[in-house]
DNA sequence: CTAAGTGCAAAATGTTTGCATACTT
DNA sequence: AAGTATGCAAACATTTTGCACTTAG
């Protein structure tokens, strides 16, 4: 469990703008702390892992980068959501498929009303981010 | 990344019945693995750590145990399914709080039409039984 | 000058695995 | 006898932390 410190930057440093530059320009995909760490160590420009990681749970904080945990054994994923992204109303949904391990974003009204049903008949504020289902794609089904 | 050598036991072990007994004693009850291995130990019984990763792993292949990952750095949860629950027509949601990490199940008629939502629209077959929900419970709200 | 961030290496955590032994069938 | 399961300890992978040092404000 990790200590929550609630660690919000307030000082703009070097690795915090490559970082948010790269993310910037890779929007929708989703990358692991050691994607990112492996991505900067290609280019030449080396990144202790402890300030991607440090980094990384900022800008999940501030709601820039979304995190979602797929399964227990395998590393966090992360994710750019861009101002748009951000300031769009409709909300993205992720299906995990248990076989193959693909990943599927969706943005559907449809999905957005479980939200709405949720809280209105059971008393639950559904976290969209946090949530993932799982089942079987069409490829594997 | 765990090997899927896809492991449904085939023998029926003294460990795997006092695990099975066990778990049936508390149904609805969520527990991790080191609380299970914690349990036998404080009863004199000591199972391997393995085992019980082990055999968990199995019964959740049989679908007499649900394995929620609630975030990445905490242990997996466990949850024994009774046959009842598991006879029912009637699909099990479950909504977890990011708070108080409160487990809610939840039948409802509305949710099942996700299902087919999910199937007919987005081409996906979700697998209630791995799906959680994760949010805010109303006392946490 | 002070508070905050960095990077390294070490620790912590949760889970998986190799292997010799023991148990089931 | 053959095929599995067990339990230990060691290996693993991911993430967190302690600390001396650097940097931003």
């Amino acid at each position: 469990m990790k200590t929550n410190t609630s660690i919000r930057s307030k000082y703009k440093t070097k690795q915090r703008a490559i970082l948010l530059e790269y993310f910037e320009s890779v929007p929708g995909v989703h990358f692991t702390a050691a994607d990112v760490y492996e991505y900067f160590k290609l280019h030449g420009i080396t990144i202790g892992q402890s300030t991607i990681y440090r980094q990384l749970e900022s800008f999940v904080d501030e709601g820039i980068i979304n995190k979602y945990i797929i399964d227990g054994s395998s590393p966090a994923c992360f994710e750019y959501i861009s101002p748009e992204q951000h300031a769009e109303t409709e909300i993205c949904f992720h299906c995990k498929c248990e076989k193959c391990g693909r990943l599927i974003h969706l943005h559907c009204d449809e999905l957005e009303e479980i939200q709405a049903h949720l809280l209105a008949e059971h008393n639950f504020r559904l976290n969209p981010m946090r949530t993932v289902f799982y089942g079987l794609c069409e490829d594997c089904m």
